[in-house]
RNA sequence: GGCCUCGUGGCGGAGUGGUGACGCAGAGGACUGCAAAUCCUUGCACCCCGGUUCGAUUCCGGGCGAGGCCUCCA
């Protein structure tokens, strides 16, 4: 995003690769929205993984625990502001679990790091990047020359242009808040102890003084949701730049907006989609694919039939694996899905380039399945894809497969045997419950639609 | 107003200065007792107008259209 072009990566230490991916405010449940930043840079922690080694890569995300939105969350549940952190923050992980995606390396928790903030807030002071004021210390924008460059947001314009309120506080518009003070009424554990007084730190040093404290001054990537280009990133490179005298992030990455049903998700229009319900509906893996399914700078577009084609392509693959009924080789992801994703994440063509090894290995013979069979799950792993035992995935959540094992078996005794009248009244029995049956010469074989 | 994306066939969605990826849906065929699954075949796609070029969906300019950000929304 900074560069505004797509440049080759190269980390600053091959063996310690460093990202950080803004995570979430912990106060209510992710929406799918929420989650596209995870999923798709879910896939660059596997890629760069497999590029560098597993433990060479250190990826953060955090998690923000203190915010006036918990603050608010908490007053009105009446539960302690822990306790409304605690559960939203496992919720969350178990709705991106469910997602496939894989713990990052580190999970900063804002909380845990204030007094880093507060270090860095006074570094910010005594260099006079930042003032205290009644209300708190704001930074100071004018005091940084090259403020908005990865917005590319003139400063006159931001001013110009913008919503902010005027506050007499600031001595310029565009400063913003690095330390808020407690105002009266407001919880014990939403405050803390600073030079300026007891409050909480402001949104944006979270994330610079988190980043510092787990990957250093200067990380690799930087990543996060196109929303929080400005002020979020902007703001962030202000604060690490200006205390640290050195870049915050050599590559920075952001991810497109998620539509649903062509409309922008809000709350006005009423179709806030979260992770947690659609998991009802749809298997975590299929809502993986979709998000998959559009390049992660681009759009995507949420509907009912994106899912039902993600449900249709993946259990197409799924059919390939299971066809292949032998132990996979351990071969090295296939050349063209390793190459799709290393030019920026371009899943879309990772994923055709699946589908072609899976129209090969329908095709092949016993002899190519164990590398075929390889190759495809090599890739999926690398998506976050195919894992999954196919004959689990077959089976879906039927319960009492036995009772379908023994119906499917008394159907091929009856087509042994030619009563095919029998045969077809067995496999409409099962088609009604949404048992599909597939005959090949092996034997019979079902599976849940 | 400023900054920034994007506009490809019924749908999703890559990509490229010159033989129309891939998936879903549809049509035809093979296979099958019939199906399903699978395979094969099939689809006069690149918003409009100029320009550059032997040739543009691809490069340049201008329109039109859609969307995002402009102080705490991924």
């Amino acid at each position: 995003t900074l560069a505004r072009e797509k440049q080759l990566f190269s980390p600053q230490n091959p063996s310690h690769v460093t990202m950080y991916v803004c995570g979430p405010t912990v106060y209510s449940y992710a929406h799918i929205g929420n989650a596209r930043p995870p999923v798709a840079f879910d896939v660059l922690f596997r890629l760069l993984r497999h590029v560098y080694g597993e433990d060479a890569v250190v990826y953060a995300a955090n998690i923000t625990d203190v915010d006036d939105k918990i603050i608010a969350a908490a007053a009105e549940s009446g539960r302690p502001i822990g306790e409304v952190t605690e559960l939203y923050e496992r919720i969350y992980r178990e709705d991106m679990g469910a997602l496939g995606v894989i713990e990052p390396s580190i999970r900063p928790h804002a909380t845990e790091h204030i007094p880093g903030m507060i270090e860095i807030i006074e570094t910010l002071v005594e260099k006079g990047h930042a003032y205290a004021g009644n209300a708190g210390v704001l930074f100071h924008v004018p005091s940084m020359p090259d403020y908005g460059k990865l917005s590319r947001q003139p400063r006159d314009e931001i001013v110009a242009g913008s919503r902010v309120e005027v506050d007499t506080a600031k001595r310029d518009p565009a400063d913003f808040a690095l330390w808020k003070a407690a105002k009266p009424g407001e919880p014990k554990e939403a405050r803390w102890e600073s030079p300026w007084g007891e409050g909480r730190p402001g949104w944006h040093i979270e994330c610079s003084a988190m980043a510092k404290a787990v990957l250093g001054e200067t990380i690799d990537i930087h990543a996060g949701g196109l929303d929080l280009i400005f002020p979020h990133h902007e703001n962030e490179i202000a604060q690490s730049e200006c205390a640290h005298g050195k870049p915050m992030a050599r590559y920075w990455l952001h991810n497109g907006f998620l539509d649903i049903d062509s409309e922008k998700m809000s709350k006005s229009i009423g179709n806030v989609k979260l992770v947690h319900d659609l998991l009802k509906t749809y298997k975590g893996e299929v809502m993986r694919f979709a998000l998959l399914s559009a390049h992660y700078r681009g759009p995507l577009d949420w509907t009912e039939s994106l899912l039902a084609q993600s449900r249709t392509t993946l259990n197409g693959l799924y059919n390939a694996l299971r066809r292949m009924d032998v132990e996979a080789d351990n071969v090295e992801p296939p050349q063209g899905v390793l190459a799709a994703l290393s030019d920026d994440l371009n899943t879309p063509l990772a994923l055709a380039e699946l589908s072609a090894i899976a129209t090969e290995a329908n095709k092949s013979e016993l002899h190519d399945w164990p590398r075929l069979k390889g190759a495809m799950l090599a890739a999926g792993r690398l998506l976050g894809l195919l894992q999954q035992d196919p004959e689990d995935w077959a089976r879906g959540d039927e319960g009492d497969a036995s009772r379908i094992d023994a119906l499917v078996a008394a159907r091929v005794a009856a087509r042994k045997a030619k009563d095919f009248a029998e045969a077809d009244r067995i496999r409409k029995e099962l088609a009604a419950e949404g048992v599909e049956i597939m005959d090949g010469p092996g034997g019979s074989t079902w599976r849940k639609v």
